[in-house]
RNA sequence: GUGGGUGUAGCUCAGUUGGUUAGAGCACCAGAUUGUGGCUCUGGUGGCCGUGGGUUCAAAUCCCAUCACCCACCCCA
C-alpha cells in the first residue's frame, strides 16, 4: 500500500521552498512597515464559531468545512478562514482593553473541502490583516493600502481594485426589499440558483455570472444609491481618501462578498493573470462581528489574500527571489582516519558560523567533488592519509580551480578569511 | 457535488491498425583520469505502462469501475 496525499493538498518541496520563504519574508516586512503585528490562532476551533461568523447560509459553512467530533463529542472545524479565529482571540485575550486599536496580521494554512482547480486547493494558505477598533474611513483605506503595498512590493502591478459598499444593519434590509420588488416580475428569467437566492440572499443575484441574470440585474437599483446617510458618508469618504492617496480603484455595484459578516466597505483585488479564480485578495469592513461573537461592540476592517494565488501571479511575471547563499565548504575525506578528522573539523567550522557540508556516503574523491560542484560549494577540502601524514589539507577553490595546501592548524582561520570575501 | 481532459523510468514525453525483450532526452551511477568537479565521450542502474476487473490466442493500446492530477461549473483566497 503506497500512501498518497489527500486530494487538494500539496507537498511544498525543497526546490520551491525558497520562493515561499522569500514571499513570506516580503509580506512580513510590508506588514511590519504598516505597523501590524503577527497573530497565530489555532488551526481548529469550535464549529460554532465559524457557523456564527461566516454565516450558516454561505457555501463555506454549508458544504466546505472540515468538521469532526473529538473524543468528547465536541464539534471542531479546521479553520476555513482566519477572521473568526482572530476575532475570537481578540475577545478572549481582551486585546481591545489593552489598547484602543489593534492591527493584526496572519499568514497560515486554511482548509476548505472544495473540488480543486487552478488557484484552488483544499489546504491552502492565506495571509491577511485585521484592524480592530476603528470605524474611521481611514482604517478602510489603511487595509486597502496595505494589500496594494504588498503586491507592489513584489513588482506585481497587473491587478484591479474593485470597490463597493454593502451597507449596514440600517440600510441593507430595505435595499434587499427594493431589489426583490425590482426582480419579482423578472423572477422567471433568472437562473435556478438565483431563484433560490431570491428570498434568502438576493444580493448574491447581483454577483451571478449567468448572462441572463446579468442582463436582468443590469438596471436594478444599486446598493450604493440606497445607502443610509451614515453609510453613504462613509463610502464617499473612503473614495475621497483613496483618490487623495492616488490609489486607483473601480466601483463595482455587483461586488457583494460571500461572507455574511461584511458591512459597508467591500473590496476585492483581481488579477488578469490567474485563470478563472482571479481574486488575489478580498476584504472589507465588519462592524458587527465582534459583538456578534460576544465581545464589546468593536468596528473592524480587514482583508484575506491567497498565498498560492500570489505565487501563481508571481510565476507569471517571472519573479525570482534574490538568492545569495553564503559560501559553502565541502569536506571531502578519504578513509576512516580522514572521516574522523572531518567530523571534528566540520564541528569547529560550523561553530565559527561557516556553512559546511560533509560527505555522508563514503564516496570516492571524484564523486565527492561532483557533489561539491552540484551543491555549488565554494571550496572543497580534500583530506586523505597523505594529507594527514603531511599535516596539511588540499583546499580547492571550485570557482577558480586553484588548489593550495594549507596547514591543518591554520585551516580554520584560512577558510574563515576566504569565505568572508 | 457536476462536466471535460490526462495518468508510460526520479523529471519531460514517444510508443503505428491490439502482436516478440516498452523507448528517447534530462537526471542518477560508473569508466575514460588506480586521489580531483564542471565540458566531452562510452557504458550502466532504473518501469506490475495509476489501481482493480473484463474482452482476446495476445492489452501500455479496446471496454468497465476506481483513485489521483489538470481545467471548468458552483463558490471563493
Amino acid at each position: 500500500m503506497r500512501f498518497q496525499k489527500i486530494k487538494g493538498t500539496r507537498d511544498i518541496l525543497p526546490e520551491e521552498i525558497g520562493r515561499w520563504q522569500a514571499a513570506e519574508k516580503q509580506i512580513q516586512q510590508v506588514m511590519a512597515r504598516f505597523g501590524f503585528s503577527e497573530i497565530r490562532p489555532p488551526i481548529f476551533e469550535e464549529t460554532e464559531l465559524f457557523a456564527r461568523s461566516i454565516g450558516q447560509l454561505t457555501d463555506i459553512v454549508s458544504k466546505e468545512m472540515y468538521t469532526f467530533l473529538d473524543r468528547g463529542d465536541k464539534s471542531l472545524t479546521l479553520r476555513p478562514e482566519l477572521t473568526a479565529g482572530v476575532v475570537r482571540a481578540f475577545i478572549e485575550n481582551n486585546l481591545g482593553k489593552k489598547q484602543p486599536l489593534n492591527k493584526l496580521y496572519y499568514l497560515c494554512p486554511v482548509f476548505r473541502q472544495e473540488n480543486p482547480q487552478a488557484g484552488r486547493l483544499r489546504q491552502f494558505h492565506q495571509f491577511g490583516a485585521e484592524i480592530l477598533g476603528s470605524a474611521e474611513p481611514a482604517a478602510d483605506v489603511e487595509a486597502i493600502a496595505l494589500s496594494i503595498a504588498i503586491y507592489r512590493a513584489f513588482q506585481l502591478d497587473r491587478f484591479v481594485v474593485k470597490l463597493n459598499s454593502v451597507g449596514d444593519a440600517v440600510c441593507r434590509e430595505p435595499y434587499k426589499q427594493k431589489l426583490r420588488e425590482y426582480l419579482r416580475p423578472r423572477l422567471d428569467r433568472l437562473c435556478k440558483t438565483c431563484q433560490q437566492r431570491f428570498e434568502k440572499n438576493p444580493l448574491r443575484i447581483l454577483d451571478c455570472k449567468e448572462t441572463g441574470c446579468r442582463t436582468e440585474t443590469a438596471e436594478a437599483p444599486k446598493l450604493a444609491d440606497s445607502l443610509c446617510d451614515d453609510c453613504a458618508r462613509h463610502f464617499g469618504r473612503v473614495q475621497q481618501l483613496l483618490d487623495a492617496a492616488g490609489m486607483k480603484y473601480e466601483l463595482d455595484f455587483r461586488l457583494v462578498r460571500g461572507l455574511d459578516y461584511y458591512t459597508r466597505t467591500a473590496y476585492e483585488i483581481v488579477s488578469d493573470q490567474l485563470g478563472a479564480q482571479d481574486a488575489l485578495c478580498g476584504g472589507g469592513r465588519y462592524d458587527l462581528l465582534v459583538e456578534e461573537l460576544g465581545g464589546e461592540p468593536t468596528p473592524a476592517v480587514g482583508f484575506a489574500a491567497g498565498m498560492e494565488r500570489l505565487l501563481m501571479a508571481l510565476d507569471k511575471i517571472g519573479w525570482q527571489p534574490a538568492a545569495n547563499p553564503p559560501a559553502m565548504i565541502f569536506l571531502a575525506p578519504l578513509g576512516e582516519a580522514a572521516v574522523l578528522w572531518a567530523v571534528q573539523t566540520a564541528q569547529q567550522l560550523r561553530q565559527q558560523g561557516l556553512t559546511v557540508e560533509i560527505d555522508l556516503l563514503n564516496r570516492g574523491l571524484k564523486a565527492q567533488l561532483r557533489e561539491a560542484n552540484r551543491q555549488q560549494a565554494r571550496f572543497a577540502v580534500i583530506v586523505g592519509d597523505n594529507e594527514l601524514k603531511a599535516g596539511h589539507a588540499a583546499v580547492r577553490d571550485l570557482t577558480t580551480s586553484q588548489q593550495n595546501d594549507v596547514l591543518l592548524a591554520e585551516l580554520i582561520s584560512y577558510l574563515q578569511k576566504a569565505c568572508t570575501n
